[in-house]
DNA sequence: TATTCTTGATTGACGAGTCAATAAACTTCG
DNA sequence: CGAAGTTTATTGACTCGTCAATCAAGAATA
């Protein structure tokens, strides 16, 4: 049971907490989406700031796995060039990754992060990994400028994150890749000059 | 009285949610900060949420000054080319506006906007200007590129804004001024290429 | 039986917003 | 001038609701 319950409640806190848009998200309302009491919730987790950082580790395994599948794909087929960053970017803006209660969530575990050491660690662990994926790929495409080229990725990467946020419709991924790419594109064009 | 305790509502607001890095600030702290009583701050705001939107305003407001500052100074010295959007970008991230606190507050204000309508609307301004003066800027320079480049630089911004909440140390404006540049730089070269 | 699962009820703290009352400043007009 | 009246400034105390966390007791299961 409780590997269920627990995934189920990490579920309903990243659904709750985005679709409010705030981490003011009562553990009743969190228990009540994931079908239990909240006494069942506090059994489980202990405290709410628990469940709040299990749901971070959450999203970030998720995308680590998908961009580790991403770049495996990546390599097997096209071997190399572009193709590692492209698969970072394809998975940052995959349809599982930029949904918007997704989004939503890891905009305010960002906010979290401010106030909880345990929250900022785990973002300092994603934005590590980030930089070092596309250090790996941009190193053969840029080779000393990869770190600033990186660097600058990674800030529109997280910039297009925050933007989506306010927008309504559904996320474009693909519109996402293509601004960021064209960012990459550019920044190689100008390295082979 | 009146607009002078306002004012000071609208900075003790900023500066604690900046601080404390979340929108859970009770309205007896903010005005505590500001001198006075919790009936008080009531008495001139009348909630918590107008406190919030006012704080919200004065961000904008000082952030389009400045803005609108730098470019006539750009424009009185140099005479258009890049001027205007570095003009934008050295406001954007001046010792004024990328201090820790605003930064902070911005963050929560973002978070807010996804919930309050008002916020949601301010923030659209923001938007809405910051991309209308990098167009501006970079009709000249880019021609039908400028949408999309304006694009990318925005997201770019905010995305720097976002990193610099989890920095530690003393905010480094000129460093995100250099990255955005570079950004800059690379889709102007291969645009004349 | 013992262990795990589950919840309704309760507690204790906290906080937004209101209110009634006091004090200060300013206005009116005799 | 100066007394009576009016608006503005200010606060302590209070209300009312909310919510995290606990607990004791009741199912279910092994």
């Amino acid at each position: 049971m409780e590997p269920i319950r627990k995934a189920a409640l990490v579920n309903a806190t990243i659904v709750e907490i985005g679709q409010k848009g705030s981490l003011d998200v009562t553990v009743a309302q969190i228990a009540r989406r994931a079908g239990m009491s909240s006494a069942l919730a506090h059994h489980y987790f202990g405290s709410k700031e628990e469940m709040f950082l299990a749901a971070m580790r959450q999203l970030l395994t998720v995308y680590g796995a998908e961009v580790r599948g991403a770049i495996a794909a990546s390599e097997a087929h096209f071997g190399g060039a572009q193709g590692r960053v492209r698969a970072v970017l394809i998975a940052s803006f995959s349809p599982m990754n930029f949904r918007r209660d997704v989004v939503g969530a890891w905009l305010n575990f960002w906010v979290l992060a401010q106030s909880v050491p345990a929250a900022k660690r785990l973002l300092a662990i994603y934005q590590r990994r980030l930089h070092s994926n596309l250090v790996v790929g941009l190193r053969p495409l840029a080779g000393a400028q990869a770190g600033d080229i990186a660097a600058g990725l990674a800030a529109m990467i997280d910039g297009l994150y925050l933007r989506e946020v306010l927008k309504r419709g559904a996320p474009d991924g693909a519109a996402a890749v293509a601004t960021a790419m064209d960012y990459l594109a550019a920044q190689l064009a100008r390295g082979e000059k």
